[in-house]
Parts: C-alpha cells; sequence; structure tokens
DNA sequence: TCTAACCTGATC
DNA sequence: GATCAGGTTAGA
C-alpha cells in the first residue's frame, strides 16, 4: 500500500532518526528479501555512516559513507522500525541493522514482497529500476505530462500507474487523483483535452502534497515510524464502493481498470461517449485520419 | 499492453 | 474454502 505519500512521510522520519548514525553489520533472516550487489556482503554496511536518506518514486535511498547505498523498498507490507534491541523481534522480520546508538533498524514484511538491497556506487548506476522511473510527479511540468500520455493508446489509469511514465503513484492515489480530476479511468490516455490534461495535472499535485501533509494513508499494513497516517479520511472513492458520492451523492462503484480494483463516481467522472471514438477509429481506417 | 506470479493475511 | 489485496515484473 505505501505510495509516494507514504513513503516520503517515513523518509522524512527515518532521515531524522538515522543520520549521522553508524552502522553495524546486516542480520538477515530470510535471505530473499536482502539482495546485496556482486562483490558486496552483509559486512559492507560495518563502520559506514548515514549520509541521508532520500526517496525515488516508492524507494527509499540511504547513502552512506564508502559509497554504497542501501535500499529499501516496501512494496505492498513492507515497513520499518527503529528501535530497542531489547524489544521482541515483530513475526516477518527479515532484516535487522544495528545502529551506533545502541538501537535497530528492522525491515518487516508479512508478503515478502519487499526488498533490501545493497548497492555500490557502479550497481546504484546500472540498476535497472531506477533507471527505468519517469519523472518525480511532484517536480513534472503539465507539458512533460502531455508527453509522457502523447503516445499512450490504453487506459488512463494504466498509464498513470506506470512508474516510467509517472514515478510515484499507486491505485490509492491513481483513483483518487481522477476523481478529484474528474476523469474515468478508462478513457484513452492520449485522447484528454487540454482542459482535462491540466486538471489532472493540477490534481495529481494537489492530492499528493496533501496526503503528505496528512502523514499518508493508514489502511491496514501501512505505518510510518510514529502514528497512522491520517489521509484515509480524506479518501472521496478509494475503499469507498457502495457508499455515496460526496460530491453527488450517486454510488461508488468498484470497477477493474489496468487488472486493479479501481473506485470510481459513474456520474462525477463520466466516461467519453463511445460514439465519438469510434468516429475517429472509423475514420482512421478510412485513410482520412492521421493521430 | 495485459496477465499471472510472487507471498501471507484478512475477509467473505 | 475461496477470494482479494495498496507493487513490480517476466512473459505472453
Amino acid at each position: 500500500m505505501p505510495e509516494l505519500p507514504e513513503v516520503e512521510v517515513v523518509v522524512r522520519q527515518l532521515r531524522a532518526e538515522l543520520r549521522g548514525l553508524t552502522l553495524g553489520s546486516v542480520r538477515v533472516r530470510h535471505r530473499d528479501v536482502f539482495r546485496p550487489a556482486t562483490g558486496l556482503t552483509v559486512e559492507d554496511t560495518r563502520g559506514h555512516r548515514v549520509v541521508d536518506v532520500t526517496r525515488r518514486a516508492k524507494l527509499i535511498l540511504i547513502p552512506l559513507s564508502g559509497s554504497v547505498t542501501l535500499t529499501v523498498h516496501l512494496r505492498m507490507t513492507g515497513r520499518v522500525e527503529v528501535c530497542a534491541p531489547a524489544r521482541p523481534i515483530a513475526l516477518h522480520t527479515h532484516v535487522v541493522v544495528p545502529l551506533s546508538d545502541g538501537r535497530e533498524l528492522r525491515f518487516v514484511d508479512p508478503r515478502r514482497f519487499g526488498r533490501v538491497q545493497l548497492l555500490d556506487e557502479r550497481a546504484l548506476a546500472r540498476d535497472s529500476f531506477l533507471a527505468r522511473l519517469g519523472p518525480e510527479p511532484l517536480e513534472m511540468s503539465c507539458d512533460e505530462l502531455d508527453r509522457g500520455l502523447a503516445s499512450r493508446v490504453g487506459s488512463l489509469k494504466g498509464a498513470l500507474l506506470d512508474q516510467s511514465l509517472v514515478a510515484g503513484l499507486g491505485n490509492i492515489y491513481a483513483d483518487e487523483i481522477l476523481f478529484r480530476a474528474a476523469l474515468h479511468p478508462r478513457l484513452v490516455a492520449c485522447r484528454l483535452s487540454t482542459d482535462e490534461l491540466r486538471r489532472l495535472h493540477e490534481e495529481m499535485r494537489a492530492v499528493l502534497q496533501q496526503a503528505i501533509e496528512g502523514g499518508g494513508s493508514t489502511i491496514s499494513d501501512y505505518r510510518s515510524l510514529r502514528r497512522p497516517g491520517s489521509f484515509q479520511t480524506q479518501h472521496r472513492v478509494f475503499g469507498r464502493a457502495g457508499q455515496a458520492c460526496l460530491r453527488c451523492g450517486t454510488s461508488i462503484r468498484k470497477i477493474r481498470v489496468a487488472g486493479r480494483g479501481t473506485h470510481i463516481c459513474p456520474t462525477c467522472q463520466p466516461h467519453r461517449r463511445r460514439r465519438r471514438a469510434r468516429r475517429i477509429r472509423a475514420r482512421a481506417a478510412s485513410g482520412g485520419g492521421k493521430g
């Protein structure tokens, strides 16, 4: 569940907790979860100082002295803890890193989708996940978004979830952004009008900004270091299937788009009449139009 | 561009 | 007991 806002909140807290501390060797409790780059081992964090804690899309980056970087991806159910060693190890704790202030950094993930990596400069530069990421949504101009969508013939929601187009959105925020921009998730991504594009860009920034300020959304697994987020109370469609739309009263529907559960208000997010799409296709087929 | 798969836990 | 889940990716 953690998407950009949740990861950003965790990153800010981790930065305050970890910056300047020195790490010990990584203790691995589940092999699949800790992935050191070729040539690196669990020993290669020992004695290195935390230079900073930053974020790229949904990935937590912890650059260390000695030109190595610890990365943490929470995926669906991962979380981090910074706590005293005496605290009992939570179920599904897979990686533990001792800290020079006597505490421990722990990575917990019931579903084991998450990953902790240790990368040197070379591995970081070559990391295929990082290399494929598109621009950060909060730093993206409307023009950039336009260019990104221009070649996308699939659904608008599918495009927003594609990390190579915009990096950091997930299912919750895609739904919330589309509702607030009054856009149907099944609209063809490359066919937005100028006004629709402008609304999408505006709401993307607004929703993410508000979510960060609200401490992210806490639905079931997500928890920042300190307290649960509160943005879920501001969700207008996500998780509200069957409830009345806060804007018009219509019952919120849950449908499937791009293989994901998708929440919409059928009234506020009208699907553009199919007739027009057919006309465009028919014109293209008869050789009359170029797209 | 879409689906299935990776896992476990919550919910129906 | 079956179904579904917030992310990502390999393969169709």
